[in-house]
DNA sequence: CATGAATGAGGCTTCATTCAT
DNA sequence: AATGAATGAAGCCTCATTCAT
């Protein structure tokens, strides 16, 4: 008996759970599309509307803008940082450099305004900062400091230079038709930039 | 007495007429200082209480932002595209090249967000587009196509591409202290890129 | 079995009226210490939050916020009225007015914000000034009719109007160090004036 | 003609001056008013609707609540203030008291709410105590030094408790059918406890 | 032409209350 | 009976833009 009660107990809450937990993932597949299009200061409606939620419930889990911002680029930070440990070993130093940087486009650009939020000067973003600070830094740090072990890079660009520049060219130019192409092909010439430097 | 009559019109009219270019120029120069500080969407306000004027004044010489952004960055555009066909003649191609660009990095990195307006797929803002397409890429054209004919550099970035590229790199991160220096050294690096396209 | 049944239903409802009980009191406790911080118009998640309960148990129990108020004060209320039969035995009647109101003084003063409630207009609060009526006023009437007859007041001051002008003057005034300290001095004079009336 | 330019160019501003003028003077009566009747917190909506203007309006006229507040009390605090001097020199000590406590009730009792204003913590209102301590406290200090002097009262109650304590006593309590007439005599009983403190 | 007061739409955010589990 | 996630109305405030003077 108290061990059904229990059970039925731990199901519900894990129920409840469940819930809010599709909630905050369709919030942040919805904040993903619309951080897409509008940007990432879309009213809060936008996003709240294309989930099928109330406000509230936005605010609920995300209570700043950041919070929400940070919440859909948590895991493609993560995941990026993790992959750059796979490409030192398989690949030689300047070849694992461009291909990280290939995948880092990947989660910048696709994201048009997010590189946007990542510049702001406003303190409720700390924590996005801080972040790339902790996880993507590091692993860019390393990839450089193999090429320049290995030659194969000159010049003095740091890991926070290079994840800056490269986010910054990652933005689109819709009214100049500037767009997933362009910014992957700038990046690619910024690259090979790194080794004349 | 009809001459007198008309003789005060005229005075009039061209008195009004020299104070009104005055106050354009006064907000132009206010808006030039604000976007610098605040950014291109800067509150009206701020830059009519900066000129000393009333806010309806701006919007009779400049009825949509973009005109007032235009306004700002035309006389630079100009004077920007001049400057390429000076330096095409003093120096190699290449050098030329970097020449120009350091200047063009002049132009838009000391207007903070202006960049941003360069980018934003807001119709309004065609005006500033055209201006850089038909002054800006031919200038930027010529540079390229030296440097390549004197095979200095490779690869086909277009003038278009080189512009925006170079505008996007541009951009301050505050944040990250990534500021007017981190600029110009990141457009260095992307110039450097060129030549091994 | 049907005995067993009944008794296995009799257990659970006692239970559960054993364990609401036990909420019932805690959410009192805790708006008690609520109200007296941050007023009667705290938000219901404060006073759920530190009861350790969700606010659906706190609109199960006290669906208005007046039931809430009127739960926190009844026993007071009536501890209050209960008192002055005692000290109309113990104490000349002047005296035993004065010591009254200063135990009313403890009621209403401790309890940052209720004197207004008290005050409201909102038919929510009729629980409210129906139990101050019934139980209080003829409290105070007894003790103001005892005062009179004893010769030792005048003025025909109703206990109703002593009992709100008392709860009046109990409202702290933060910004301009009004407390509990000048609380009971303005009501010490306002008592010494009943026998100037 | 300068001369005559420039009584245009004063006239005009001066017209604009006086329309502004009307619709702050408008603004201060609605806000007078709803004050009255929903006390202080009323919706900004609210007041400019009953002076048929926009919330804009509202806003550049009293940027904060604090503001609007202190605006619709000002004269009457400052005219309450100037009233002691005359009293002073026309009455008996107290007498002049009385009759000065008198008019400030008028002041305080006759704006349900504001009385609250007057006690809140909230920052935003300290240019409202400000007001009060600069000129309601030197006037009531005088009188009470007055009376003290001339022995006719007793105690030891500051000008300050003076006026917060009346302030209380001013305020309405509708359900239970306490208002101006009550608020009148409940004074009068606390004015008569000064005597005997 | 210049002015700046007025407007009000639009976005943000809080919190009382409901209700599925 | 308890829970707390979800809801959305309601109020706040800013600022682009208009328009009477």
């Amino acid at each position: 008996m108290t061990t059904a009660e229990q059970r039925t107990g731990e199901g519900r809450q894990r129920r409840r759970r469940v819930d809010a937990e599709r909630n905050v993932h369709a919030l942040l597949e919805s904040a993903k599309a619309v951080f897409a299009r509008s940007g990432v200061d879309a009213p809060a409606r936008e996003i709240t509307d294309a989930a099928g939620l109330g406000v509230g419930t936005l605010y609920r889990h995300f209570p700043r803008r950041a919070d929400l911002i940070l919440g859909v680029l948590q895991h493609e930070i993560d995941a990026c940082a993790d992959a750059a440990l796979a490409m030192r070993s398989d690949e030689a130093p300047y070849a694992a450099l461009r291909a990280w940087v290939e995948q880092y486009v990947e989660l910048v650009a696709t994201k048009r305004g997010l590189a946007g939020a990542l510049h702001s000067a406003d303190p409720a973003f700390e924590g996005l900062h801080d972040r790339v600070t902790e996880r993507l830094e590091p692993a860019a740090a390393a990839l450089l400091a193999d090429a320049h072990a290995a030659g194969e890079i000159t010049g003095d660009v740091s890991a926070r230079e290079l994840l800056y520049a490269v986010g910054l060219l990652c933005q689109p130019v819709p009214a100049a038709d500037f767009g997933l192409a362009e910014n992957r092909r700038m990046v690619e010439v910024f690259v090979g930039g790194l080794r004349s430097g």
